[in-house]
RNA sequence: GCAUCGAUGGUCUAGUGGCAUGACUUAGGCCUUCCAAGCCUAUAGCCCGGGUUCAAUUCCCGGUCGAUGCACCA
């Protein structure tokens, strides 16, 4: 089968863009090396995120390891919740999850039993594959965790991370600190997660290791209007709902406002995550065409979600890929935390003038209690802090004794304090992108074949923002001085952070040729006019038509194309 | 993980129980005044391990990778 996914890989493969990962020792499934283009790509593609959301947003980025010591996983809920208890038909040999097979025949609670339990729960039920019933099966689990220790001969357990959500969380006090203690913000990572896929397969759509980026914005669960909203109120884009997926109904194509009024999307900042998404996804060579967003239906969504939205790019031999998760994760991440940590994860957020409180105090008479308790006098006047007196006095708990305390230990007195302020658990919004998922999407999306004077061409369409080649620059002969013009032009170029590259090798469409395959958006020829005129053709790869262009304009010319700010059709020759 | 099929220079491919094809690419040279032109030369290959055999790239077994079908996910 020639199909598409098979000629971009190739293409992929040959021009040093994605490579099998360590193929002299053969390569393992689910692992890929970037190779030179592809690592300049995909830096171009995260550059592009960091511009949206570090530079626009004001989401600081940080880097935290990508091995982390179990509590955090016991946290995050990734030790139980991301380990699947398996077995296996020892009849077909079918591979089945038994707390499914346990539940689909009325076992109440399955997913809570452990693996013994569920091997006795499985005995008598049939096999859902062929029948047979499955009598004395191993259950184990199985957690997608790859699994390390830390330190030599340690016990201690290590896991590598299988998102890098974990550590914006973990990093919570020390974030809200460098934030100056104010709602909202935000916290990104980008960097590489791992997940011991049961079959990866499907090349560089499921990996082992892959690269994620994250945001983690923290928000006052009560203020879920986002500040700059008004940016893309009016965004319009296609929306599949809940109620559009079980009807079965065309997506809703409206604006960011409307969706939010309408109660289809949770909130602002889910809706502007949303548009922010596409914006970003088309900006680095999605096609809109094939780009919709789906909310989770009822029984996709994680209990403490508020709402979840995935971007799924479409792929000609993948369907619908998941590539981007937008969710309302609620305090769910960070109460888990607290409760792992015995730490603080809540914000202080003052009143606008502070509560006025009545309140009881008990004030204890130390005078007297320290000589009739002595050693047990402080304890004595804490608990009478938080006793309520009677009329004749009070009996309270001091080290699992009753102690009776009369009236005349303490005084009642009644007062009126000033409440600042409260400590509330912030909400959190998620948009988690799949990197590696994106950098195929771009790929195919952006792939094309066509034939031209009965010879095909194969072009990489990419946005010029993350071609990792900028311009290419040729002499248009061997000789007569046009490569040492050429040469100097390429570092001048560079010079100017642009990167170009200088070749000479084989006829003038060979090399135009070379340079659509791996995206290259512009090409430079230095020709015989050059020496007299100061000027260069400037070619473009989408329309293959030529300019005339003055050298010394030609890293202001070049920048403003690269970064979108001028368009080739609107140059003309001087 | 299981079942089925496949794996030959960088890429695509022919073929074989006994010197392994061809094309493209790449490098060097000649030529060449703007879209993979031509000529010469060179580099480079039978996925890995074991078995059968005088001899295995070929046959057998196991593994790895890839494709397709079944359960989880960015």
């Amino acid at each position: 089968m020639s199909d598409i996914y098979e000629n971009i890989m190739e293409l992929a493969r040959r021009r040093g863009f994605i490579w099998p990962a360590s193929e002299c020792y053969g390569s393992v499934a689910g692992f890929i090396d970037y190779g030179p283009l592809g690592s300049m790509m995909k830096r171009r593609i995260e550059d592009t995120w960091r511009e949206f959301y570090v530079v626009r947003e004001g989401y600081y980025e940080i880097e935290c390891p990508t091995i982390g010591q179990e509590d955090i996983f016991i946290a995050s809920g990734h030790l139980k919740g991301f380990s699947d208890k398996m077995c296996q038909c020892p009849h077909c040999s079918e591979y089945l999850r038994a707390d499914h097979i346990a539940e689909g025949n009325g076992v109440k609670g399955a997913s809570s039993l452990d693996c013994e339990g569920l091997g006795q729960a499985l005995c008598t039920l049939p096999c859902p594959a062929c029948g047979e019933v499955l009598g004395d099966v191993q259950v184990y689990t199985f957690n997608l965790m790859f699994q390390t220790t830390i330190g030599p001969g340690s016990q201690r357990k290590g896991y590598l991370r299988p998102e890098t959500a974990q550590g914006m969380f973990t990093d919570f006090q020390r974030l809200l600190r460098f934030y100056r203690d104010t709602l909202p913000f935000g916290a990104v990572q980008i960097g590489k997660s791992y997940r011991n896929e049961i079959s990866p397969r499907q090349g560089m759509i499921r990996l082992r290791e892959f690269t994620q980026a994250e945001a983690e914005i923290f928000v006052h669960p009560a203020e879920k209007k986002h500040p700059n909203f008004s940016r893309y109120a009016g965004y319009r884009m296609p929306l599949l709902g809940i109620e559009q997926q079980q009807g079965e109904t065309a997506a809703l194509e409206i604006t960011m406002r409307e969706a939010v009024d309408s109660g289809l999307v949770a909130n602002e900042y889910v809706a502007y995550y949303l548009a922010l998404t596409h914006d970003l996804l088309v900006t680095v060579g999605v096609n809109p065409e094939k780009l919709r967003f789906r909310q989770h239906l009822p029984d996709e969504l994680a209990h403490y979600a508020e709402d979840c939205w995935d971007a799924e790019i479409f792929s000609e031999r993948f369907g619908w890929v998941e590539t981007v998760g937008i969710a309302d994760r609620t305090d769910y991440d960070l109460k888990a935390h607290a409760a792992q940590s015995g730490e603080r994860f809540t914000v202080f957020i003052p009143y606008e003038t502070p509560r006025k409180e009545r309140r009881v105090r008990v004030i204890a008479n130390m005078g007297a209690l320290g000589p009739r308790f002595r050693g047990k006098a402080k304890e004595v006047a804490d608990a009478l802090a938080e006793a309520v007196p009677g009329r004749d006095g009070v009996t309270i708990k001091v080290g699992g004794e009753d102690v009776f305390i009369s009236p005349d230990l303490y005084q009642v007195r009644e007062e009126e304090v000033d409440i600042p302020g409260e400590e509330i658990t912030p909400h959190v919004i998620e948009p988690s992108y799949g990197i590696d998922r994106m950098i195929y999407a771009v790929l195919e999306h952006n792939y094309s074949e066509e034939t031209v004077n009965e010879e095909e061409r194969r072009v990489l369409r990419l946005p010029p923002g993350v071609s990792p080649i900028q311009v290419a620059v040729f002499p248009l002969m061997n000789r007569d001085g046009l490569p040492e013009i050429a040469s100097e032009i390429t570092a001048r170029l560079k010079a100017h952070r642009i990167m170009a590259e200088y070749d000479d090798s084989g006829a003038i469409g060979r090399r135009y040729r070379r340079q659509d395959e791996i995206g290259t958006p512009f090409a430079l020829t230095v020709d015989y006019e050059t020496p007299d005129s100061g000027t260069v053709t400037l070619r473009d790869r989408d329309s293959m038509q030529q300019v005339r262009v003055k050298v010394e304009s030609l890293p202001n010319l070049l920048r403003s194309l690269l970064n979108g700010s001028s368009s080739f059709a609107s140059l003309k020759s001087v």
